[in-house]
DNA sequence: GCGTCCATGTAAACGGTTACATGATTGC
DNA sequence: GCAATCATGTAACCGTTTACATGGACGC
């Protein structure tokens, strides 16, 4: 299971599971997303397993923390997954379903509306993954090409994120502009690319 | 429920579930997997819904078919999903998740197979779909702008497979020759991307 | 006093996969 | 005779999501 070797791999470093939920959301996420309630009983049995040990400590705020590191076994376990096959899983776009039939519909406006809210909804993953490359890239002059080894690795899955919402945005706006076209004259005022506000006619 | 919809898409042509399957491996693919065992229930669950009818049919080899298609009140439940909003679901990766962590490994030439295996995978994925994109071309010379708004729709959706997997090889170029450059100059001729094979030193 | 953040979890439901079961027909 | 294709389904399991439950500390 992958979210078990993605877990044993963040808890080289010691961790909460709290601590682990936010790395996912900041670093993580654009390849792989968990959530709190997934994540607890996922430590749990990977504790049972002997693939992580964990100690309880204080918090400034709030409740006790249970912090997670990996145990020499875990290590084990971790590496045996990286040397092993690139893992694949189907990849499943749900708005993609919705554009492949929306022919139905007929309606050129729909389409037009459906796919700059798709645009906008890449846009700003990409911004939010464009913001993180330029932190790092300010933050150390190695960057990208002489990293450390470790971090080299980290860079190159956050480029195909970028790379691939960079693509995802090309097509956007080819099929915006393609479908603009196919708009029945009498409509691009209202729907199309280049609608003037205001100007009714 | 995705697959729900998607399968009433389909349905505006009666069909059968394992026409269904066979639909889905050669066309929805690349955006959406359904195996059979999830196919036969959900069209259960359909007809009890009244969004599909089905009927008996007899084979021309093997058991006796049963055909389902779309009734009023699944077309008006279809027209609602294609006109609400795009349907985005977390994109999980387990390959970047692996990359992300291979820096622990410290072995640049099994980071250098692992990322030519990725290539090959997505590689293979491309061809299909660019056999599949010349097939449609080569049958109907109104490929691409000037197909009915239906096909137009369908074809939106190829593209957007098309365009993705060759921003995947890019991407896997790119890393696999940035990583080369980061080999000890010891183990190139081992595991480099210009081994030359048959010649130890 | 109220909302947000810290921090841990449980329970039920959902969507999908894998394995199993059956049996006829066609082509090699 | 054997494998592949046609055709339908069930059952057990797995991974994920959504909703629920609890409660202290800090800032406004």
């Amino acid at each position: 299971m992958s979210l078990e070797h993605i877990l044993l791999g963040l808890l080289r470093e010691p961790a909460s599971g709290y601590d682990l939920k936010r790395v996912f959301d900041e670093r993580i996420s654009h390849f792989w997303a968990a959530e709190l309630s997934q994540i607890y009983p996922t430590l749990g049995r990977l504790e049972r397993r002997r693939w992580v040990r964990s100690r309880r400590a204080e918090s400034k705020r709030g409740p006790g923390r249970r912090i997670y590191d990996l145990t020499p076994a875990g290590r084990k376990e971790l590496r045996a997954w990286l040397a092993g096959p690139p893992q694949f899983g189907d990849e499943r776009f749900a708005y993609l379903g919705q554009l492949f039939f929306m022919g139905e519909l007929g309606d050129w406006g729909l389409t037009l509306r459906f796919l700059r809210s798709v645009r906008e909804h890449f846009a700003a993953k990409l911004a939010a993954l464009r913001s993180l490359e330029r932190l790092w890239r300010e933050a150390d002059p190695r960057y990208p090409d002489r990293l450390p080894a470790d971090d080299f690795h980290v860079q190159l899955a956050l480029r195909k994120g970028i790379l691939s919402l960079e693509s995802h945005l090309t097509w956007c706006d080819e099929s915006i502009s393609r479908a603009a076209a196919r708009m029945p004259a009498a409509a691009r005022g209202r729907h199309g690319p280049h609608a003037k506000k205001g100007i009714p006619r």
